[in-house]
DNA sequence: TGTATAGTCACGGGATATCATGGCGATTAG
DNA sequence: CTAATCGCCATGATATCCCGTGACTATACA
């Protein structure tokens, strides 16, 4: 696998570690080798949001495309790189996050790993349970207006 | 047979674990190599859909045309892979389902599996024969409100 | 045609590996 | 010297693997 998918709830303990969820390790790094997360956040949700280190790095490869003195180029090279946080994980998978970040998302007890494919999401584990209610709700609606549609 | 069809019912047992239909398998992929299955909630039922790879690969094909930092590729991104389970078939055929699923879903004993062609679906035994009785019978009734002229 | 044989499949059990998580102790910084 | 941080080990829970068994089917053979 090559894409990370699928949700889990893992524990904060006391010193502000979290297992890193082993599917999404397998895609962080090559079993055996040092993982790295690239951790920033999100500018759509009150989450983090993770990805490999090859990821960000294609991301912000995007910044060489605009031009240097624009201001959407100083908006989106502050975004990227100016609250981005580079995390190695221990050889258990944990990472310790920053008691700033805990404090600022709230984070108590149990953080919810929400899976985007290229990336990641680590939420407040209500918020993230309520994102996909509410995701899912949204699509279900969907499906119904397409199928009255078609009736 | 290229295609998901039948409705089968296979045994969960005390582990979570479920025969996946021999003929499924075979769709599934070429007979001796590994199996693997995507499976995600169903938008418009109490159930879950399953399909392979390349059909999912197909589904997210679609994100790679959208804007990474948009809403729309967050909200998409986060209904295909956040809610996506890749689990792989053992030597047996058979595959273990989350117990987080299986609550959810209310699983008990027996599923039923019911081909949909590129992909199928799996019920709780009852909840699986209630939908196939629901829609013969609205079948039934579109057909004899036709013949009537109306009804 | 009737019977024996081999194959496939669903299903159960038990041994083993992996994972998340708690805790301790060493190391470092202040 | 104290406190925070980091690496390491212990543990329980869960998942994975590998085996055996019985039902059913298809095939071979007399």
């Amino acid at each position: 696998m090559s894409a990370f998918s699928g949700n889990f709830s893992n524990k904060l303990d006391a010193k502000g570690r979290v297992s890193i969820p082993a599917d999404f390790r397998s895609v962080l790094a090559p079993p055996g080798s040092k993982a790295r997360i690239v951790l920033r956040p999100s500018p759509l949700h009150p989450c983090l949001e993770g990805c490999t280190e090859a990821h960000f790095q294609a991301l912000t490869d995007r910044l060489d495309t605009m031009d240097p003195f624009s201001a959407e180029y100083d908006d989106l090279a502050t975004e990227l790189h100016g609250q981005t946080i580079k995390l190695e994980l221990d050889d258990d998978g944990r990472t310790v996050l920053p008691l700033s970040l805990i404090a600022e998302y709230g984070f108590s007890g149990t953080v919810k790993f929400i899976g985007l494919g290229r990336t990641f999401q680590i939420w407040e584990q209500a918020a993230g349970d309520q994102r996909l209610a509410d995701l899912n709700a949204a699509r279900r609606a969907r499906a119904l207006t397409r199928s009255s549609g078609a009736a």
